[in-house]
RNA sequence: GCACCCAUCGACUAGAGGCCUAGGUCGUCACCCUUUCACGGUGAAAACACGGGUUCGAAUCCCGUUGGGUGUACCA
């Protein structure tokens, strides 16, 4: 790896949303910036007009940051290498068509869509590889001009050696060679004078000075076209690095459909940046250990390309609640109790009392994996009156021994003190001791008259969250 | 079809010729803790795709087979 300091860019297409994958893309970039002291760039690459969603890029910038990943360079960033959103930078695109055309190297193709599909469709039928067949390259000066006089549309293709073979390097794959004969004449100019990433990607990468191109898997059969075109331009290519796919469980390419795939879907749901983060980070990549929780900057302070894995990757979201769950129950009270929030409000908890809301939710802390876990949790609380639900539950509450536990109980709660899980508990082992009531006799009753459930949180941490008014109410409501 | 990439437990992975009777994590199961549920603890089941080489010795190197994936667009 060379050692100078690397400059490196995540590029996305502002189609929509952004995708795990993609996260994951840009994470590998922030990190490998960060380990090396380099930079990181926001490139966006619109120039597909057709897939064009607006915000998107906005929305793109916004996820990424809630994921913590902080760009150096970028379209709202600025830097000595804009502009950073390709559709501004058409006349940079003409210039180096020009250039390739002038020397030999494109040709401008009059073919129709129609005529290509046609062809395609031929070539299918006729059982040969589909490619194009190369018919304009042909064209002499006087056929092109009279088309270009006659205002047909045109797109510009890459002119591929007929013969010989290409080779290149990748920092996670090693050597791969290529021959010519197996590669198209790529389409670089689209007849809408927008170029494709093909083309916009190469002339970018070596204009913003990328040194490191970092990207998914897909691009590797294209990375001949592009290495041929830095040849041809006479610069040279960057290092290249191709990450492994994130896969559906079925080990497709991950996608919509099968899950969800939008980082947005997740933060949604209440999955913490740093869960995600991290889970991403190991989707791929390992420490060379037996460490799996990372913060951001222990990820910056142990990433290596050279540990990336070849192979693609499950996204299993089992393993990314385990790393939600972990992180969730290490939140300060005050964080969780504001991610919570929605579901204490639902059950009639009053959200602006924090002390309150940090009280229930810290009593909880262990039992979520994502936030929403904690609503079945809080039915207790609700303010309307416990009623039983079967003759079984009304009867176990009804017998003299139960209600010799209910007073017993009612009794000693009047004034033990303080208030809490831990005494509530220990006055129920006296309560046990008093009545020779114990097990489930001891209990169900207790569970029944606070919380109308037989299963449920813990009995110390319901009383305590009821508090000692209400615990009693509800004791006293049950005896009649 | 063709090109390219890949191949260790269900999943993520460790393993760069002997440390491997293949380790860790998630998940699963059992037991313990516990009135229940969850947490936690302990333990178990669970993998080197196959076939040839090379070597004293292969999960590790080479070849082939098989399987999977990506690409094959005027999408990125």
């Amino acid at each position: 790896m060379s050692t100078i300091t690397p400059r490196v860019r995540f590029a996305p297409s502002p189609t929509g949303y952004l995708h795990v994958g993609g996260l994951r893309t840009a994470l590998y970039n922030y990190l490998f910036a960060r380990r090396h002291g380099g930079t990181v760039i926001l490139r966006i690459e619109d120039t597909d007009r057709g897939r064009y969603v607006e915000g998107a890029a906005e929305a793109l910038a916004e996820t990424l940051a809630w994921a913590g990943l902080h760009f150096d360079e970028g379209p709202a960033l600025g830097g000595a290498h804009g502009p950073y959103v390709q559709s501004e930078r058409s006349e940079i695109y003409a210039a180096h068509v020009a250039r390739l055309l002038a020397e030999d190297k494109a040709y401008r193709c009059f073919c129709t869509p129609e005529e290509l599909e046609a062809s395609r469709q031929r070539q299918i039928a006729e059982k040969r590889d589909p490619a194009y067949d190369g018919r304009c390259r042909r064209l002499d000066a006087e056929d092109i001009q009279r088309r270009m006089a006659d205002g047909l549309p045109f797109t510009v293709r890459l002119k591929v050696p007929r013969m010989g073979q290409l080779q290149l390097r990748d920092l996670i794959r090693g050597d791969i060679v290529v021959q010519y004969d197996t590669i198209d004449d790529q389409v670089l100019l689209k007849s809408d004078g927008f170029p494709t990433y093909h083309l916009a990607n190469v002339v970018d990468d070596h204009l913003m000075e990328i040194t490191h191109v970092i990207r998914g898997e897909e691009w590797l059969p294209s990375t001949p076209k592009h290495v041929l075109l830095y040849e041809f331009f006479g610069w040279d290519a960057p290092e290249f690095a191709h990450l492994p796919l994130l896969l559906n469980a079925d080990r497709s390419k991950l996608s919509k459909r099968q899950g969800d795939v939008a980082v947005e879907d997740y933060r949604a749901k209440g999955f913490l940046p740093e869960a995600l983060v991290n889970f991403v980070a190991l989707l791929g990549w390992n420490p060379g250990d037996d460490r799996e929780l990372f913060s951001r900057d222990e990820l910056a302070q142990s990433f290596s390309l050279d540990r990336v894995s070849k192979a693609g990757a499950v996204f299993d979201v089992e393993k990314l609640k385990w790393f939600n769950a972990q992180y969730l129950r290490a939140l300060p009270p005050a964080r969780l109790a504001d991610l919570c929030a929605p579901w204490l409000r639902a059950a009639g908890i009053d959200t602006d009392d924090t002390a309150r809301a940090m009280q229930v939710t810290t009593a909880f802390a262990n039992y979520l994996e994502v936030p929403a876990d904690i609503a079945p949790h809080l039915g207790f609380l609700s303010p309307a009156p416990i009623v039983l639900a079967s003759d079984a539950e009304r009867a176990a509450i009804a017998a003299p021994e139960a209600r010799r536990v209910l007073t017993a109980f009612a009794t000693r709660a009047a004034d033990i003190e303080p208030w809490n899980r831990e005494t509530i508990k220990a006055m129920i082992k006296s309560v046990q001791t008093e009545t020779g009531v114990k097990g489930k006799a001891l209990f169900l009753p207790l569970r029944l008259a606070l919380s109308g459930a037989e299963h449920g949180p813990d009995l110390g941490i319901i009383a305590e969250l009821l508090g000692r008014a209400r615990t009693l109410e509800r004791i006293r409501a049950m005896r009649g």
